[in-house]
RNA sequence: CCGGGUGUAGCGCAGUUGGUAGCGCGCAUGGUUCGGGACCAUGAGGCCGUGGGUUCGAAUCCCGCCACUCGGACCA
């Protein structure tokens, strides 16, 4: 059969090495390309097909909850930065800096944002006056940069794409519920959306955002059993807005300090689409933000009708709203099919000269390999309730991953062996220290991922110091 | 930043004791094909990652650097 010669483009299994099958996913699905710049990548049609689809979701809901788009500079002078001191010392080593204007050098250096917190308040620090201005509701979907020692494929980019939302409020119970609300529509979006299912949790004071008081964080478990943070939310009380001298005159006339917080969603969520869905044929895009939904593939294309039907195929799909690709390459069927599995199209619709006599399509779907016979009839109904079902099979397949890969351990070595075996999400309860948080990293090479909204309430004791204690809180080994 | 691996055509690779570069796939053109990565013919395509050194002569030997990659450290 020579199966081999006919192997255009196989990729390394994702069982047998999950992180070189994630790098040749990325690459031959046709996302990314690398560049002559270390570290930054070009996001392909392709790619950037799906951000696009990601944005044009978000920003709708953003929206609909009372926010608006701005554009803040791309440089943070020095000076600016300096202003609040847990957030400099959390971003500077990764900081890069603009020294010279044209061949001059500059009196102050100036900073690529590696996050805009900086920006907003200055901003807010000059148009904020009275508790009529507030709320501000913020955000902007801009790159960032941040010098990585290493870079991966959107899970580590020295430049990335996201969005940053940055609000301020009159109280501090008006703040938290804005940053528990955007916690809510990231999580909703991941599960509804992207298919992934995620933990919503808070970080502990030692993996939280420099300069934050709280810091929420939606935690999504990969294929590998590795932990991927998928968004996070940031309240930041007023330390920033005392910094940047915000101050505003409330209905008592008294000049008040106004509460922050800032969230974001970055391209990295791409990557985490990836390790969550993809198998060893390739991607497998979540139908809602898959940039095409069905590819249509004539068989027998020079056949008399063939390219005709297809054509109407692709037109009664359209103008039923969905996002569809008609291949009509001179390249075999059979390539088409690898090709389409490669990027990760969740249906596929084959039309071919039997089809049309017994009017009929035949469906594939990408989750499950499928095949389903489909009445051209029934075209429009079965196609967009098919692309549901891959959805929801899609959810349940992440879900039941992450449930059968979630241990409770009541120590340390449990924790190790399980981490240092298949992996998963280890749960336990915790005292809330610090000292035993790093005691669980240095004996059993897990960090804290989050400690869930959802509290069992029950007793139970430390596993590293055995104390009596009540929080619930997930260890893994993150990306 | 530390350690391992890899850099030769778009991709995957071969290249012997040093003698001036090859294969497969892809690509282009024409033709035959088309229900799981089709085939024939013809053709284009290389500063052998980069800088230095050894040599009459370097893809090949030596040193430096760079990039990618895997693991670790650091870090959202």
């Amino acid at each position: 059969m020579e199966q081999d010669r006919r192997q255009v483009e196989a990729i390394t299994s994702r069982d047998i090495d999950f992180a070189q099958w994630y790098t040749d996913v990325c690459k031959k699905a046709e996302l990314i390309d690398y560049t002559s710049t270390k570290g930054m990548f070009v996001l392909r049609p392709y790619g950037y097909a799906i951000w696009e689809n990601i944005q044009n979701i978000l920003d709708k809901e953003f929206k609909k909850t009372g926010h608006t788009n701005v554009s803040m500079p791309l440089l943070i002078p020095e000076s600016l930065l300096q202003k609040e001191k847990e957030h400099v010392s959390g971003f500077a080593p990764e900081c890069a800096w603009v020294t010279m204007g044209g061949s001059e050098r500059l009196e102050e250096r100036l900073c690529i944002r590696p996050t805009s917190e900086t920006l907003f308040c200055d901003h807010w620090s000059r148009v904020v006056h009275s508790w009529r201005d507030l709320p501000m509701l913020y955000n902007q979907w801009c790159s960032v940069l941040r010098w990585e020692r290493t870079s991966r494929p959107f899970l580590r980019h020295r430049e990335f794409l996201w969005q940053e939302g940055h609000t301020i409020h009159a109280t501090p119970e008006e703040a938290i519920s804005e940053t528990e609300m955007i916690l809510e529509c990231y999580a909703t979006f991941c599960e509804d959306v992207l298919a992934m299912p995620v933990i919503r949790g808070r970080k502990t004071d030692k993996e939280k955002f420099a300069g934050a008081e709280a810091t929420y964080t939606i935690e999504c478990m990969m294929h590998d059993h590795k932990a991927l943070q998928g968004g996070t939310s940031h309240y930041f009380g007023n330390g920033f807005p005392k910094a940047f001298d915000i101050t505003f005159t409330d209905k008592n006339n008294r000049l008040t300090t106004p509460y922050e917080t800032s969230w974001g969603l970055s391209t990295r969520i791409i990557g985490g689409i990836i390790m969550t869905h993809g198998d060893d044929n390739g991607l497998v895009l979540p139908p809602r933000i898959a940039p095409v939904q069905v590819v249509v593939i004539p068989v027998a294309m020079h056949k008399e009708g063939v390219l005709d039907a297809a054509q109407s195929l692709k037109k009664r799909l359209l103008d039923a709203g969905v996002r569809v690709k008609l291949d009509d390459s001179d390249n075999s069927p059979g390539w088409k099919f690898a090709e389409n599995e490669m990027k990760g199209v969740p249906l596929r619709a084959e039309i071919g000269p039997k089809d049309i006599e017994a009017g009929r399509c035949i469906v594939a779907r990408r989750d499950t390999g499928e095949k389903i016979s489909v009445s051209l009839e029934e075209l429009e109904t079965t196609i967009v309730k098919l692309l549901d079902e891959v959805h929801d099979n899609m959810y349940a397949m992440a879900l039941k991953n992450r449930e059968d890969n979630t241990f409770d351990i009541k120590s340390p070595a449990e924790a190790k062996a399980i981490a240092e075996g298949k992996g998963g999400f280890l749960r336990s309860k915790w005292c809330g220290s610090v000292e035993c948080e790093m005691a669980m990293k240095e004996q059993a090479g897990v960090s804290s991922r989050c400690m869930p909204l959802v509290q069992s309430g029950t007793e139970g004791v430390c596993p590293v110091c055995g104390k009596p204690c009540k929080t619930d809180i997930y260890w893994g080994v993150a990306y």
